[in-house]
DNA sequence: TTGTATGCGTTATCAG
DNA sequence: CTGATAACGCATACAA
């Protein structure tokens, strides 16, 4: 605790009035009436003493400790949490609120210990982040407080959740390619099973056979997400007689993985190949070359979105609150260098 | 605020004694003895009916929030600011304290409005954390609490700083390519006069001449330290007629254009150029091929020190503080595949 | 060994 | 318009 603070009983003294006065007009209380002179007397008078108000006395009064808790699976391997953590900042900022950031490393145990922590300090509400895209089971410690999800659905009742518009993530990145003129597509999928291959591959698909190319005009393959995983998927796909004249990567740092194979074949990117990528993970899509045309995940908007939420939820938490609101996110389409017209 | 929860009267009323009593046991304060049965009542009271002690009433009364504040400049944008959180959150929380993290995005006025934000929830100490490492000047508000500062320093008397040991980084670079064997080096160091800029090139140079390069074998050019730079310094270097066969670059990002050059002018790595990087960005060290060898910069345990640091000096805020202890950790060489013997 | 009473710094209720 | 005073939930000096 810094030393000693001063408190609204030196200022009330400093002022000559009651704390209640001080009180009064440092929170400007709606009914209350004071005279101006005095309300200028107090004022000065918590200026020239440097009056913080105690916000733990406050909360302990008001019964509401605007502070909400982050608590997110991986806070350090990712650059994704940073957006996200600054998106819950900005808005919570704006309602003087500021929020406790908390990573479990994907333990249960430090999960519970950290949420106990967060709610023994009479957090406003809990922001349950997830770094990819899932479906979670909410601790059931969260019950008792408000809580959104953030890249994460569950199936809870009453939970508000946001996550990446998958869908619409891979109709974007077929219209990108198709309208470039492309018509021997293919799409890298992640390997394993989870709402973003889902989408991704649905909504890549949809537009595909909507711009009416034939089945073996789209080839769907899939690869670990890793510039290996890529490169070697990538190889596979462009040795082929009839290879595609573009590649939709499920990330981009699958993407590397198919400039690299790219290169070995002698293709060049973008006038060979055209590569759009997912993620926008700004110093892999930035750094390589030429720059990766690729979607954005949301991750701030998504940050912006469930803190709104959270907070109209703890707002609304003396009355009834209604049914919970979802919501899938588009994320834009950076567009760079890596699609053109085939040749 | 969460629901209605559970206070020590109910608990103490429960097991049929007095608050006081309740507080004893649950805090096994020291100099208190009772009973055991009394003790075993309490206990089972509390979990029946899942108390959890208000941190807010504790920290009032206690005058120690058990909270510290981490102020970054940005926190968004580098994937460096997670393992910065992560290092003092896993400290934080092995003392029982959780850390609100804010950025400020480096505008003043917003870092101003934040810090007082903090000081107004009564964070026992502060962690102000630069992103990339500079010498700051405090905020004078941080002169009231405990404060250290990461990844930065400064020359307000008696505040506590950690930093990378960039001298030392520059000299195991330089260790990494002359153990290889290479006896012509270059450097692309930063266009920005820094102290990591300044460090490094102390430290690779420091070797070189000990390891008695002569002035010419070793080339100390300066670049943007992106991908567009480092291609363009590498360019000019791998053109000339006596090229070096080994180049140290300021960062990962900038090695990324070395690589291209490298490629354009048909220079295998590592058998015609070895490269070594700086910052150990996963995925772009990783993720070019072939692997770079680069230089860890030591976040996470920055993180660590401080808030180790910072605590041992809110316990010794009582006492007289000594004089503000510093540090320059070194950080690893993470060794991948982009250093061989000059051939 | 246990209980009573006070105060941490505020807000809010109620009289003046 | 202003001022006592009682909570908020807890820790603790002191009394029993």
């Amino acid at each position: 605790m810094p030393q000693r603070r001063v408190t609204i009983k030196q200022v009330a003294a400093e002022a000559g009035v009651s704390i209640t006065t001080v009180s009064h007009v440092l929170n400007d209380v709606p009914g209350k009436r004071v005279h101006p002179d005095t309300r200028k007397r107090v004022k000065m008078a918590a200026t020239r003493l440097g009056y913080v108000p105690n916000g733990l006395a406050q909360s302990l009064r008001t019964q509401r400790s605007n502070t909400i808790g982050l608590v997110g699976d991986e806070i350090a391997t990712t650059p994704f949490a940073g957006k996200l953590i600054l998106g819950a900042q900005d808005v919570a900022l704006s309602r003087d609120a500021i929020v406790f950031v908390v990573s479990t490393g994907y333990q249960r145990d430090v999960e519970n210990r950290e949420i106990e922590e967060l709610l023994r300090r009479q957090v406003d509400g809990i922001l349950y982040a997830s770094m990819y895209h899932r479906t979670v089971e909410l601790p059931p410690q969260l019950a008792s407080v408000p809580t959104v999800l953030i890249n994460a659905s569950c199936t809870t009742p009453n939970v508000p959740w946001v996550v990446p518009d998958e869908v619409a993530g891979g109709e974007d990145a077929a219209d990108v390619l198709l309208a470039a003129g492309h018509r021997r597509l293919a799409f890298i999928n992640d390997v394993d099973e989870i709402p973003a291959a889902f989408g991704r591959e649905e909504g890549f698909r949809r537009r595909a056979a909507k711009a009416g190319l034939r089945a073996d005009d789209l080839q769907v393959v899939t690869a670990e997400t890793d510039p290996a995983g890529g490169y070697a998927a990538a190889r596979r796909l462009l040795e082929d007689t009839t290879r595609p004249t573009a590649i939709f990567c499920f990330n981009d740092r699958l993407a590397m993985g198919v400039y690299r194979a790219a290169t070995e074949l002698g293709l060049r990117i973008p006038e060979d190949l055209s590569i759009v990528g997912f993620d926008n993970q700004e110093f892999v899509a930035d750094g390589i070359f030429p720059g990766l045309t690729t979607i954005e995940l949301p991750h701030y908007d998504m940050g912006v979105w469930a803190t709104e939420q959270l907070f109209d939820r703890i707002d609304a938490a003396s009355q009834g609150t209604g049914p919970a609101p979802t919501a899938r996110l588009r994320g834009p389409v950076i567009h760079r260098d890596s699609v053109a017209p085939p040749s």
